[in-house]
DNA sequence: GCCGTTTTCGGCCCGACTGTTTTCAGTCG
């Protein structure tokens, strides 16, 4: 929505990022990027209040992206000192001495130095939409307005009328009201069947040729701030007229003859886009984004002599492209870029070099690797559980239940007996569709122990092993921690190795790149969770992971036979992290999966 | 503040919507 995209994409205040208390000598790498980032935006926030020049703030923005996106730890690069850190497109001089002083110090200077001359608040006050940097100061300047309380009142007196018309006195007060109702990004795994519904009744609308649900839930991305639509139609005025009347539709932005801005009822922005319908292509590529994507390409086409918007590429003032997406990448001398990949990290190197990745697709997962049922804390029997797996088409369903919650009131060893053999059973009267992996998900101990009897550990056929609890411990110690785990003989995949949940938790701290290449070293395998509420590890983690060469698995985490749709956000995180199908265990068959397992299992 | 096989200075993506102290600037995607 505009108010959340506004805090993430501008000030960043309330990106999930570790507080600075929780950010001591050791900071997590891909973490201190994303703090970085934060800083930076705020920078570009407050340097826009000042009224410094508006590239200077679209430089920080700029290189704050940058850093969002870099899957390498910036303390790395830093160790190269400020020319390793210029050499990353969109940071220059200045930028890289404010890294290097946040790295040193933990702050940078120039925004401490801001913060001394700006209200305590503004921040909060220019994430309202509809009030920017001309007006926070205006308002502050003249009703001393310095928070969003104050702003609050001053909107419901009289005095705010010598600064803003009635009008657009009403409006902000209900934007103010909403900002309570949206206060954080929403994970893709909520934000996609919502957006999904939605479409329908927007396809259903009169006039509407053709419909897309863009924006970052076409990219995949983890979290999504607002619902972006695009509607090809010949009667443009009419379907966004219809839109705003939608049930769905709490409050309207703005409305005009192409585009609508609104609200659905628990705060959740939704644009609306429409394009003639000769247009679509461009219109898709201009409604998917990333906004960091879409200028690369402008740039490209002003270079080529080109003019490239939302209807088409244009050559002097005619269009030469316009109807799909392939055309106007082609029209740009480009091949056709998918979506989770159109961040510029990357995308245009790799498409000119013609290394874009032939990324995994949903079709090509042949099972589940991480799923629960009612013998520990799932809602499912095992056998509903393999039914959902069978009509998903999967060949196999790896059961890996909690290891430590088997028998809970007994022998673990004699409940996890019972559950063997409930599993024999079923995987001979189901014939083998979906097989039924005898496996089990242990919690690794503070000390990297892997939490489950031997015998347990020994005779799985398959073992998760994942941190659930004693999070935030220090990265060198998390680092050893995951290690350790990663070399037990019996362990297979590290499972969800961050830790992340939204809204609970940030990502656990460790040296990733270390714990990767030990477990490509070991030849063992490190997941992709797609619960919606984990989504692990993070994107920048996650490529680091791809890039590593490791084994790779998918899984859902699931614990109701709802749960195994997460896959879909499991293969976007993995698309995301540019993941190929080649690592992705999930893509080989029921026997040479289990070739893999026996292959690990002779080398103990 | 960044960047450059046309530039170390002078540019910096493109378009839509809102409201009017402002017929453009402010704001946003």
């Amino acid at each position: 929505m505009i108010l959340r995209r506004f805090l993430h994409e501008k000030s960043g205040i309330l990106r999930e990022v570790p507080s600075k208390d929780a950010l001591p000598d050791g900071y997590n790498q891909a973490m201190s990027n994303e703090a970085i980032a934060q800083q930076l935006l705020e920078l570009a926030e407050l340097t826009d209040y000042v009224g410094d020049s508006p590239f200077k703030s679209r430089a920080y923005r700029q290189a704050a992206r940058t850093l969002e996106t870099l899957q390498t730890p910036i303390e790395t690069l830093a160790e190269g000192g400020a020319a390793a850190l210029e050499a990353i497109p969109g940071i220059g001089e200045a930028i890289a001495e404010k890294i290097l002083a946040y790295l040193h110090t933990g702050a940078i200077p120039k925004r401490e130095q801001l913060l001394q001359q700006v209200p305590r608040g503004i921040l909060e006050v220019m994430a309202v939409p509809g009030i920017g940097a001309k007006t926070a100061r205006q308002l502050h300047e003249r009703l001393g307005v310095s928070d969003l309380q104050s702003l609050r009142n001053a909107l419901m007196s009289s005095a705010a009328s010598s600064i803003l018309g009635a009008q657009k006195r009403e409006r902000l007060l209900r934007l103010v009201e909403l900002k309570h109702k949206s206060q954080r990004r929403t994970p893709l795994g909520f934000a996609l069947p919502r957006g999904r519904e939605l479409l329908q009744a927007i396809q259903q609308l009169e006039g509407v040729e053709n419909a897309l649900l863009g924006g970052s839930v076409r990219r995949m991305h983890e979290d999504v701030g607002d619902l972006d639509y695009l509607v090809a139609t010949a009667q443009s005025e009419q379907v966004i007229e219809a839109f705003v009347r939608l049930p769905h539709i709490a409050e309207v932005y703005s409305q005009g003859a192409n585009r609508a801005q609104a609200f659905l009822s628990d705060g959740l922005q939704v644009d609306l886009k429409t394009v003639p319908p000769q247009s679509w292509g461009a219109g898709m590529l201009y409604i998917t984004g990333s906004k960091a994507h879409s200028i690369r390409l402008r740039q490209r086409a002003i270079e080529h002599g080109l003019k490239l918007n939302e209807y088409g590429v244009w050559r002097s003032g005619e269009c030469i492209a316009s109807d799909t997406e392939e055309a106007m990448y082609a029209a740009l001398g480009l091949p056709w870029i998918p979506p989770p990949l159109r961040e510029d990290a990357g995308e245009f190197e790799a498409a000119e070099e013609g290394r874009l990745p032939h990324l995994v697709q949903l079709a090509q997962i042949r099972g589940e690797l991480q799923s629960h049922s009612t013998w520990s804390d799932g809602f499912n029997t095992l056998e509903e559980m393999a039914q959902t797996a069978a009509a998903l088409g999967y060949e196999y369903l790896a059961v890996t239940d909690h290891a430590h919650m088997l028998g809970a009131n007994g022998d673990p060893m004699t409940a996890f007996e019972q559950r063997r053999r409930e599993i024999e059973e079923l995987n001979e009267r189901l014939n083998g569709r979906p097989y039924l992996l005898n496996a089990i998900e242990v919690n690794i101990l503070a000390d990297g122990t892997p939490l489950a009897p031997d015998a347990m550990l020994r005779t799985a056929q398959l073992v998760l092993a994942g941190v659930h609890d004693d999070h935030g411990q220090p990265p060198e110690q998390m680092t050893q921690r995951l290690l350790r785990a990663l070399e037990h003989p019996a362990v297979d995949i590290l499972a969800h190795p961050t830790g992340r949940r939204y809204g609970k938790r940030p990502a656990n701290d460790a040296d990733w790149a270390r714990i990767f290449e030990r477990a490509r070293a070991l030849g063992k395998a490190v997941e992709i969770n797609g619960y919606p509420t984990r989504m692990d590890p993070p994107t920048p983690i996650a490529r680091m992971l791809v890039e590593s060469g490791a084994w790779i698995t998918l899984g859902t985490d699931a614990h109701a036979v709802r749960d195994l749709q997460a896959m879909e956000l499991a293969v976007g995180l993995a698309q995301r992290a540019w993941a190929t199908p080649e690592r992705l265990l999930n893509t080989r068959s029921r026997d040479a999966l289990l070739r893999w397992l026996s292959d690990r299992r002779s080398e103990r």
